[in-house]
DNA sequence: CATGTAATGAAAATGAATTTCAAAAGCAGA
DNA sequence: TCTGCTTTTGAAATTCATTTTCATTACATG
């Protein structure tokens, strides 16, 4: 499953003449070895306490070849930092959001997602993305 | 109703122990005065249009205080720009937004709202708010 | 008025993200 | 392997919205 995330990125790469570079395969290993939503910031620190020194530049135009590449996602949840996620073919889900731990629980609903085209579609949209997200405190949480 | 909402902020700033500015006059009857969706750096250059110098810092400053007062909502689009809309109480709604515009239109849906508080529960969250935007391109907007 | 405190605003600071540009590295072809 | 061209890198500078600072100004109350 790594090495398909791998490959995949090789097969962009080459279709886009891109060079391969020690950065951008440390880059996509700490990436793929993390869980989901990471920031930036905390990719940078993580592949930087491994000590391979790579610049916070080279870490956000990586990441933005990524989400070209369809391995990974923007997830921008208004805490002034972009977060990624991993990309799973033909999958989608919402973000539900414990405030107090900033926890982050994925969830699917087809209903909802069926409601949203048709709103859309009422207004003579052609729908293109949604950002569904649920803030809230979770169990532990909740004193 | 511009009135109701000018005595609203009034109460609010007495019980806060706020005084009662020329700058916050000037500001309230501005944002009062336009549609939905503003712009910070929109309201300050509307109200120096109107040759009323204002500092920047006191519009922030301000639109946080009708956000608290209950006046205003923030809306943040991921744009980069922060947005205020007017709160109409009891009222609440979604945004189906154009990307090629940057046209909004306002919805609601009882269905989504009863299923986010249903997925909500589910995980056991306490839910506080949400967020839904729907992305695309309005009739005007698909050539 | 006088006096204490809140509000203002210009300018500086912040912080995430992007850009710049000289140096380093990758890639072909010789 | 060497050469030359082009891309990539990264430290530092820049950007841009927003926030903070702090000296000055304005409000409110006696
Ligand atoms: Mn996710
Ligand atoms: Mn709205
Ligand atoms: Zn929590
Ligand atoms: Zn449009």
């Amino acid at each position: 499953m790594i090495q398909e995330k791998k490959k995949a990125f090789n097969n962009f790469a080459v279709a886009k003449g891109l060079r391969s570079t020690r950065q951008r395969d440390i880059i996509l290993d700490t990436f793929l070895s993390t869980n989901q939503h990471i920031s930036v910031e905390e990719l940078y620190l993580k592949i930087k306490s491994g000590n391979q020194g790579i610049g916070q530049a080279t870490v956000y135009r990586t990441l933005k070849l990524f989400t070209e590449a369809g391995l990974a996602r923007e997830i921008l949840l208004n805490d002034g930092q972009t977060r990624y996620e991993h990309v799973i073919a033909g999958e989608h889900h919402d973000h539900l959001v414990c405030t107090g731990c900033n926890a982050i629980i994925e969830f699917e609903d087809e209903t909802i997602e069926k409601l949203q085209k048709d709103i859309a579609a009422r207004q003579g949209f052609h729908m293109r993305s949604h950002k569904l997200e649920i803030y809230g405190l979770c169990i532990k949480c909740r004193h």
